[in-house]
RNA sequence: GCGGAUGUAGCUCAGUGGUAGAGCGCAACCUUGCCAAGGUUGAUGUCGUGGGUUCGAGUCCCAUCAUCCGCUCCA
């Protein structure tokens, strides 16, 4: 396995901008100076996400009698989040410690007494002032020990602040006062540091409902869900009774999710709006592990039909220190980005933790009915989530290929994004040998008309063919059709009314049939 | 959120306080009988944004936004 901190930040900034230059992703509100951590898809992009999200959802709904497909809303009642936990359960408040700027749970910082120091900033030794800042340390009493170990803590604090080439010998403390303290918070046990203010870093998005929304109302209070699986678990009731599934059965759902992110970073990979595409599978607690392991294997699958071979991906087996404290077993499938190994989505056994917690804070039976054994019981949940935009970005990454073509000296290096036929934006383009020719023109313009309802193809007849070929290959269109003189019958009767179809991986060229097109094609990219 | 770097044309980047630049790309025409960079012409800039210093700022200072790298975080 190639090591997991290896990374390539040159070819990230190639992908990204390919990604622009041709129209797959752009960076949100960008005349505005952008949007942190949002990203819009252009024309091929979309065209990109959107066979990937129609893929996923043929084979995890259409092609299965098992699952069923669902669309939540995206604002969420407060009470499904407060029974999920997500409420209480990440709204710890944080500082940092001013002095080594490590972060510290301020709920946990014990409360301590002793003679604080404060300064008003730091002079360098001419007099002038480094730095204006406030800063204290808390210490156990006014010795003289003490004051020292207090000033050098500060003079370390403002030499950081001050500038790489101020040492702490550099500067002197400014208007030093001291008092005692009692019960204080403030300051790092560890080193007596005064601790920044605390925060508390709810990562979602709150929002009030309603004109006559007031904030501290908990009837008013909305939010945009951080995740598609609880309008799952929601809806699983009117489901199971309206479509009459019998357990092992899944719902599935694509949709937005949002984050307030702390620090967004790395291309499409960590937004604060994102695409999810989960299933939740939901069994008999005895066959929890079995279809977890079941389910694995099937996402390893789909990666595989999309471009991403099996090698490329790596199965984290989470040790349970790691996993949620609902999870039994949990799978990372990981993904080698330029960035670094990264997650692409999880195959969570979340036993029966979500149902119950529903139960309890609705009030409503979530039970689950049997039949044939006449057992009533909560069903336990298997849950592949993915990050639809991750495995865009997966896919773009997996697809991007230079390939030297160089020869007698002549240097030429070919941009080639390599996506399997399903995936790729544009799935044939369409040219005249020349364009001059109104009957090679003509007999073009009919195939792309031929082809256009059942698949995105494009036309172009601008410059030298070689040279169309090879933009095509920078936004990974599989085939080129070329309309030529064999087509008009000027090599032979035997070549009329055939085309010359161009690979984009081999570059190889073979003669179809213009009858034999689409069903030539529509084999090949679904 | 912290520290460092960066921000000039669609992209990659030059640019000494004094007229806004190059290569590639793009568009049109010519050339072109199957793999880019041949010819002619052309379009495109709130120099990230807002302040300040200056007679004068892309250039210096401050703030802010965004991106990248390293931490941190990721229920």
């Amino acid at each position: 396995m190639a090591d997991r901190t290896q990374t390539d930040p040159e070819k990230m900034e190639k992908i990204v901008s390919l990604c622009k230059r041709k129209g797959f992703i752009f960076q949100s509100a960008e005349i505005y100076g952008g949007l942190n951590g949002c990203w819009d898809y252009g024309p091929l992009g979309a065209e990109l996400k959107r066979n990937l999200k129609d893929y996923w959802w043929r084979v995890n709904v259409q092609e299965r009698p098992d699952i069923v497909g669902m669309d939540g809303s995206i604002l969420t009642h407060n009470s499904v989040l407060v029974a999920s936990g997500h409420v209480s359960g990440f709204t710890d408040p944080l500082c940092d410690c001013l002095l080594t700027k490590e972060r510290l749970r301020a709920d946990q910082i014990p409360a301590q007494s002793g003679i604080a120091y404060w300064w008003k900033g730091a002079a360098r030794k001419d007099g002038s002032w480094a730095t204006k800042k406030e800063f204290s340390m808390l210490v156990s009493s006014e010795s003289e020990k003490d004051a020292k170990t207090a000033r050098q803590g500060a003079l370390r604090y403002y030499s950081q602040i001050a500038g790489k080439d101020c040492s702490p010998a550099d500067l002197e403390l400014k208007d030093e006062t001291h008092e005692a303290v009692t019960d204080s918070v403030r300051y790092n046990p560890a080193n007596g540091s005064l601790v920044t203010e605390a925060r508390s870093f709810n990562l979602m998005f709150k929002t009030t409902i309603g004109a006559a929304s007031d904030e501290n109302d908990p009837s008013s209070i909305g939010w945009l869900r951080p995740e598609t699986a609880q309008s799952i678990f929601c809806q699983y009731k009117n489901i199971l009774d309206s479509s009459r599934m019998k357990i092992p059965f899944g719902i599935a759902q694509i949709g937005k999710s949002f984050r307030n992110e702390i620090n967004p970073r790395n291309f499409t990979f960590r937004s604060r709006e994102f695409e999810q595409m989960e299933i939740e599978y939901f069994c008999r607690e005895a066959d929890g592990f079995a279809l977890t392991d079941e389910w694995l294997e099937r996402c390893l699958c789909f990666y595989e039909n999309i471009g991403i071979p099996r090698d490329k991906i790596h199965i984290l087996d989470v040790p349970a220190e790691e996993r949620a404290f609902y999870s039994k077993k949990t799978y990372d499938l990981e993904y080698a980005f330029p960035f670094g190994v990264q997650e692409l989505q999880g195959i969570a056994y979340r036993t029966c933790y979500d149902l119950t917690r529903h139960q309890e804070g609705s009030g409503k039976p979530m039970e689950y009915f049997d039949e044939v054994t006449k057992e009533r019981f909560i069903p336990h949940v298997v849950e592949p989530s993915a990050g639809c935009d991750r495995t865009v970005l997966a896919v773009i990454c997996e697809a991007y290929d230079e390939e030297d073509l160089s020869k007698d000296g002549k240097s030429d290096m070919r941009v080639v994004m390599r996506f399997h036929p399903r995936m790729a934006p544009i799935k044939a383009a369409i040219f005249p040998l020349l364009k001059k020719n109104p009957e090679q023109v003509r007999i073009a313009h009919e195939i792309e008309a031929q082809l256009r309802p059942y698949m995105n193809v494009f036309y172009d007849e601008g410059g030298a063919v070689g040279r169309r070929y090879r933009r095509m290959d920078e936004v990974g269109t599989p085939f080129c059709i070329t309309v030529d003189f064999a087509t008009l019958g000027e090599e032979g009767e035997e070549l009329k009314d055939t085309v010359t179809i161009r690979h984009r991986d081999s570059m190889e060229q073979e003669r179809v049939r213009i009858s034999d097109i689409l069903h030539w094609l529509l084999k090949r990219i679904r």
